[in-house]
DNA sequence: AATCCGTGGTC
DNA sequence: TGACCAAGGAT
């Protein structure tokens, strides 16, 4: 092997990240936060008893879930996934679609494509078994760097140390890392190898994670009680909420557009599916335009579905506005819609690439929530 | 590197 | 009420 064309290694080692920072006058113990998880953890559904095994498949499912997303959240969609898909292949095997309606109102659904698309690959490429090395979970489809590291840590007891925002929040406080999130990552991804553990991986990786969820707090945190307490740097100082440092992120411009609440007279909605990929990718919605930041209301009706005007003679739809906008956020913009409703003849034939649906049936449809307000308030829910 | 990608809870 | 942000990943 040729050494010599490598380029350098990056010197980002231990020993500079160790110079760049404050040093915690006693340097925080391992042990000592295994001795609080011990006491202290959290009993979660996806969380083995202790001193057991972890399903590998249930620990992929339950991190897939949890990005971006609070464990009260996921806690419902985890149990009703794992009751219907006890295990990869079962979910390797199930359509797509099926997969997107139970994630719906989830978010994020670009992880319920990427988890189906994992399932499948777990089943093609490992035959049906996770890997247990961070490099071949890595590869897999919705698998970054912190989820394959607590896959391998928590379900294989690797020696990895996975870093989610709980942990960058508590090793930024306890080395008071003054560059801001984002940019920190990566100094602080290094901070966190140094706590490396020797034994209870896995474990080590979920206490950490509790205690930032626990204790180590976004704001008010309960230093008191938090077992490293002795080696926090910026608690030291009293400036524990005053970390981790961010870069503020701009907001996206409020975007405006028109949705069509169509109900056939005999119980019947008008819906289509999204594009498979973007912005609610795959899901289904009521149609409308597009979002646009120079919405004019006024043309809003050029947009609305047409049906074929061999029914009910060549009368127009009478399309009503409905009083009232419906606001939603996304990550990266903010939305208002307004919304037309009308009453469609039984006879009439769906506009190309959309269907009815009986009014019933549309609970399981895969309608993110934005849909699921639009329609409520189209219907005068 | 910067953007895109949801939703609901909290204070 | 609105800003913050949660067990991030893909491009």
């Amino acid at each position: 092997m040729n050494l010599a064309v490598k380029a350098p290694r990056r010197q980002r080692g231990n020993s500079r990240a160790a110079e760049s920072f404050p040093q915690p006058t006693a340097r925080p113990q391992p042990a000592a936060l295994l001795a609080w998880y011990d006491r202290h953890r959290r009993r979660l559904p996806w969380r083995a008893a202790p001193g057991k095994r972890s399903d590998p498949y249930r620990v992929w499912l339950s991190e897939i879930m949890l990005q971006q997303t609070t464990v009260k959240a996921v806690a419902p969609y985890y149990a009703r996934f794992l009751a219907r898909w006890p295990d990869v292949r079962a979910l390797a095997a199930a359509p797509l679609d099926e997969v997107l309606k139970g994630w719906a109102g989830l978010g994020y659904y670009s992880r319920a494509r990427n988890l189906h698309a994992c399932a499948c690959a777990v089943v093609a490429r490992h035959g049906g078994i996770f890997p247990s090395d961070e490099a071949a979970l890595r590869a897999l489809p919705g698998i970054g760097g912190y989820t394959a590291a607590a896959i391998a840590a928590i379900a294989y007891d690797a020696a990895v140390v996975p870093v989610d925002g709980n942990v960058e929040r508590v090793i930024a406080r306890l080395y008071a890392v003054e560059t801001p999130l984002p940019a920190a990552k990566r100094d602080i991804g290094q901070l966190a190898r140094g706590f490396r553990p020797q034994n209870r991986a896995g474990d080590f990786a979920q206490a950490l994670m509790d205690l930032g969820a626990t204790i180590c707090t976004p704001k008010r945190p309960a230093c008191s009680l938090c077992p490293w307490r002795g080696g926090c740097v910026a608690q030291a100082r009293g400036e524990a909420e005053a970390f981790p440092r961010r870069t503020p992120k701009r907001e996206g411009a409020l975007r405006r557009g028109a949705a069509f609440v169509a109900r056939r007279t005999d119980g019947y909605l008008l819906l289509r599916t999204r594009p498979p990929r973007g912005l609610l990718g795959g899901m289904t919605e009521v149609p409308t335009n597009a979002w646009t930041v120079d919405f004019e209301a006024a043309d809003a009706l050029k947009d609305a579905p047409r049906f074929s005007r061999n029914v009910s003679g060549k009368k127009d739809i009478a399309w009503r506005r409905v009083p009232g906008i419906v606001r939603h956020v996304f990550t990266h913009f903010p939305l208002e819609l307004v919304v037309y409703a009308a009453e469609i003849p039984t006879n009439a034939q769906p506009p190309k690439g959309a269907r009815w649906v009986a009014l019933d049936a549309i609970a399981e449809e895969a309608l993110p929530s934005l849909m699921r307000k639009v329609i409520a308030h189209g219907l005068g829910l």
